[in-house]
DNA sequence: AAAATAAGTGAGTGATAACTCATTTTAATG
DNA sequence: CATTAAAATGAGTTATCACTCACTTATTTT
């Protein structure tokens, strides 16, 4: 049950350019780590500085401010966020039939949920940017969005054409599968007290299969 | 069409204990306002201040701290939000019977996202602080979220009891109603763009009964 | 191994923000 | 109207934080 991490693209990444110290490496580490525990405001450049074990001149020595060294641990989470939340669709899960549509919905979400499971911490940093951050937001949701959008609706309109799924417009089929997702994932992060995450997961896989399942309540009434 | 609005409530408070000034109520506007514009972090006393009009020992002439200023406005918004919300269930809407499960989830989720709608800013306040500091969301939990559940809770084994809802454990019911309340509620929040607010109204209650209507899937596997 | 380049250091700096307090202004009371 | 109390003021204090820089240590090059 490996899943990828994000950690690991991370050092990907900047290993293609140009050389990172272990002391560089530790700084992007105990930046992440602080970021996700206590939000990138209440975090201190001298924090980091500390928990990574270097002196606070070496934080600044590769970033020159704050908001760079957020930037540079927010543009990798960006990038690859999204093509593994999103995409592998058409190619993977697509080309084989599934029995049922809640056996295509557990394929499809169970390794995402244990992907974003692997990568809480990235996650949490992400959502505190897009939720109180309106310049990040707008450039995070930019990046994130329209290949999302793209992606799955793809998954969607094939679904839809074999009539296997509600006939509604993909925004708000999406919206109503990221909002159950999305409430998964918040007590994952906040670490909600007695919640028994395994039970949950499947619960998630059911939610949405009746959602997606076409039926009798699916016209939409009101303007 | 009049929502009550947490404002209200707030200033009636305020002017049970002691009387309350003019420029004391602009400073609890004026702090209300951009924390939910800019968040508490990035809300300084002196902006508090300008905005109120008045001079910055004004501020703490009443509050001592940023922080007592923060959990004054806090106090009111946690102790009102539940009763609304989560309220009023079995006096009003179950007395009544309603001819379909559609029509009950239109009557009850209709009004609450009116309210929401009318305490935008509240909510966002309150988003924040439970969101991203652990103390804060500690204490607004412990206040909303017993509450709820055993408010929401009643309605929930009446509706089981005669077999109108699916026989799921309450709190995984009340999740997933949470989350499509709360994802509808985040478009409204951080005006997230190309959202046709009637028309995902519309479709946030056929969801939620569609996910409440008895069915096939109903059995959760997996463990 | 000497020279040159890069990485790392930490005391120091300027700016900003939270908070204080002596004084002034406003309101209440006799 | 005079006196007293409460409310408001804003210049000033202290602390913290992002950021700098002259200098030291490590690494690479010749």
């Amino acid at each position: 049950m490996e899943r990828p991490r994000i950690r690991d693209y991370f050092q990907q990444d900047l290993s293609q350019n140009e050389t990172i110290t272990p002391k560089q490496r530790a700084i992007l580490q105990a930046s992440l780590d602080l970021f996700a525990e206590k939000g990138f405001d209440q975090t201190s450049t001298s924090d980091i500085a500390q928990r990574a074990g270097v002196a606070e001149g070496t934080v600044y020595r590769r970033y020159k401010t704050k908001a760079a060294l957020r930037d540079a641990i927010l543009a990798p989470i960006t990038a690859h966020i999204v093509p593994i939340l999103a995409s592998d669709f058409s190619e993977d899960e697509l080309r084989q039939r599934y029995p049922s549509l809640q056996a295509f919905v557990t394929a499809i979400f169970t390794d995402r949920v244990a992907f974003a499971k692997a990568n809480v911490k990235e996650l949490k940093v992400i959502f505190e940017m897009a939720a109180f951050d309106t310049e990040r937001r707008e450039q995070i949701l930019s990046q994130i969005a329209p290949k999302m959008v793209k992606q799955m609706g793809s998954v969607i309109n094939k679904l839809k054409a074999d009539h296997l799924i509600v006939d509604w417009p993909n925004d708000l089929i999406l919206q109503s599968l990221l909002s159950q997702l999305f409430g998964y994932l918040a007590q994952l992060m906040l670490e909600l007290p007695g919640t028994e995450i395994e039970r949950e997961q499947a619960y998630l896989i059911t939610v949405m299969t009746k959602i997606l399942t076409p039926g009798e309540h699916d016209q939409i009434t009101g303007q």
